[in-house]
DNA sequence: AAGACTTTATTAAAATTTAACAAAAGTGTA
DNA sequence: TACACTTTTGTTAAATTTTAATAAAGTCTT
């Protein structure tokens, strides 16, 4: 794409994440002069992107004309994977649904064909919705496991071999894919529309079956040097013998996960705990975090208190990030975030017993209010993130070179 | 400074770190088009900052002509703190000192005249070696402690109030003060001119009486959100009862520094181990450890046990590290780091049981061969890092404005 | 050894930024 | 309230920078 073409893009995406903008204000997010920005803002309307939406209140002086962009003449698909379903949606420029999410089975563990599979998955969603590819900005996936984003390659599941999982779907689907771990898609919709907005070092700890980690370094997604960040949920910090999945012991996943959450529950129950919480799925162990939900936030003490350990558990991982990282800004989110407010006097407890009193009180706790949607959002967020960006790697050439 | 002011400074920077460059690597270093660089080469030449090198061989094309810079017409003021000394010295661009380093006493503990006496020391030195102001591109100071580089102020010592250490030095000198925690500077020196050149996410740890961290992300030293980031010293990841300097229990430093390898010996002695080692200095811990690694290096299995057992708990830390962050690589570096390979062993032996193989397997480990030079460097480093950057905080203006 | 390809240096053309100025509003003072 | 002064945006003109074109110097392939 040439380089104009790139910087129309990039106006898109600015106003895509700020709703409404002033030439004055593009001018300083894209780094190009006053003229320039309002020369292709005229374009951009012209060709029914953008629209003027009238005279935003002076600050002093002139009143800046604002700008938004058209709503439903871009789109984006977004995708989200977990270990057993598949979750389709549409969304249109301004972060909502324009057609219904679906949802899909697809196992990922040993499953070979998981890529084919997605991709049917994705073509399906296309046809039944008679989705017009010239209006689609790219494909965001959201997907579990060790995923190197530069690569395209998910490690864990959806072997693709040495090739490129984006770049196949690329080729197949004929428009720009992008895939990311999870948790840095949960991370990434805090940063863009959650309580981490226009924060710049923040951790976004994503409470589900594991404890992922998204981490916003510098305003942007930190991912480590293969995509590998944020690996929270196997830090070795606790010495029960409890063998984890990965193969070691003492990892904060086997004292700090919503499904040791639910194993907890169900010891409660069977040792005859005063409890109004009664018996717990075994297959959905969606319903039965819920219920201990629930529960909890009705007051029942034997949940708030498995709740409490749990989130004290999450406390002490916490208090090594603080240490390690001093970030601004934590955010509890994910599925796990529904608890909502109950996590946040054991974390606290955890961390001040944990840290530094210098380190801690500069660290801000929230929990998310964006909750479940937040993938869907974050693999939207990732197309938009990468909306007006040069794909094509420039090589990099050795310097310091002999003198002859 | 004017705009050309800065990009001259900014050549002269990236031939500080590089030594020769030609004119197309600057022109990318620097994002400015040739005809820009060449004219600005060409006027440092005639001011007699920068001189032609010679061609270097061809890459397969016409060959570049090499630029360097004139030795003996700049220079950096260092100066590196600890508890109890203060060193300073005078380097050249090409890294050498050019005057003897001299070591000051001065107390930083419950010293509230500290930062008047820092000022002496510099003004002292300055004067006995007839430093010429106008030579010198700025001074760096390594030092100790909760460190906030924006704010110029460091929180454990030095108190200077709300008022900036950096800005009260530079209105007395009268020249570019920068200041920096210690275990950063020797993380820039290694990202600089030591194992971590040119990678982009490094861990630097510094083995000293305490366990400092310097952390290198996307090719630059990451401070964290106050200043704070690295301390690595007091992640709580024990369970021994010990107390810790900072009040808590459990942090790595009580198992994992210097100066309880130091302790251990003594321990080791008292209970009649069968060891070389003799008596142990109590007031110079820097002499005891040097006793411990040369008889550790010359084959003393006790000497060799208790220096693997120090590198199996910072193992552990690291295995964290490299969860958390994915480091392409991390390196023992600091005082600690003259004992060489004898570290390595342990390391990787706490790091093989405490990480997931994926992770692990991804990070180099290096022992520093920079030594304890790091810090004068680092801080000179950090004068240079920060030529040809405008030091002026832009004011940054909301955005999302309501309309009207 | 000739021609194709690379890379650097110089120059001319195109594009962008900066500066200057005009327009529209707020602020302060008599 | 009128009028001068400051602030901020938008437009036009001048200056600068970048990009493209071209020349120069060298490597590589057949």
């Amino acid at each position: 794409m040439d380089k104009i073409g790139l910087l129309k893009k990039g106006i898109l995406k600015h106003l895509y994440f700020n709703k409404q903008l002033s030439s004055a204000d593009l001018s300083e997010k894209l780094s190009k002069s006053l003229p320039v920005v309002l020369k292709l803002l005229n374009e951009l309307i012209r060709d029914g992107e953008v629209m003027e939406l009238g005279y935003a209140p002076s600050t002093g002086g002139r009143r800046p004309m604002l700008y938004t962009l058209q709503k439903n003449v871009r789109y984006v698909l977004t995708v989200a994977m977990d270990q057993v379903f598949t979750k389709i949606g549409l969304m249109n420029m301004e972060h909502e649904f324009v057609k219904p999410v679906r949802r899909y089975d697809l196992r990922l563990a040993d499953n070979p064909e998981a890529l084919s599979g997605l991709e049917a998955l994705i073509q399906d969603y296309i046809k039944i919705n008679h989705i017009d590819g010239a209006t689609i900005a790219g494909i965001g996936i959201g997907m579990p496991g060790f995923v190197d984003v530069e690569k395209g390659i998910n490690y864990s599941f959806i072997p693709s071999g040495e090739h490129s999982i984006a770049e196949f779907l690329e080729e197949r689907l004929n428009l720009p894919v992008y895939i990311d771990n999870d948790s840095s898609l949960v991370a990434l919709s805090e940063y863009r529309f959650g309580a981490a907005r226009k924060r710049k070092n923040v951790m976004v700890v994503n409470m589900s079956w594991g404890v992922g980690l998204g981490i916003i370094i510098k305003g942007e997604l930190f991912r480590g040097n293969n995509g590998f960040a944020g690996e929270f949920s196997h830090i070795p910090i606790f010495t029960s013998n409890k063998l984890c999945s990965c193969g070691k012991t003492g990892c904060l996943e086997t004292e700090a996960s919503l499904l040791v959450l639910i194993e907890k529950a169900k010891e409660g129950i069977r040792n005859g705990k005063t409890t109004n919480l009664r018996h717990l799925s075994d297959t959905n162990p969606e319903e039965a975090y819920e219920s201990i939900v629930s529960m909890a936030l009705k007051g029942d003490k034997f949940c708030i208190e498995i709740i409490s350990e749990i989130g004290y558990n999450i406390g002490r991982g916490l208090a090594i990030l603080i240490h390690i990282l001093n970030p601004e800004l934590i955010i509890l989110s994910g599925r796990g975030a529904s608890a909502g407010k109950l996590w946040r006097a054991p974390i606290q407890q955890a961390i001040n017993e944990h840290s530094i009193p210098r380190l801690a009180e500069h660290t801000e706790i929230e929990i998310s209010t964006v909750g479940a949607r937040d993938e869907l959002l974050g693999a939207a967020a990732l197309v938009m993130e990468n909306f007006g960006k040069d794909r094509r790697k420039k090589k990099s050439k050795g310097t310091g070179i002999e003198l002859i």
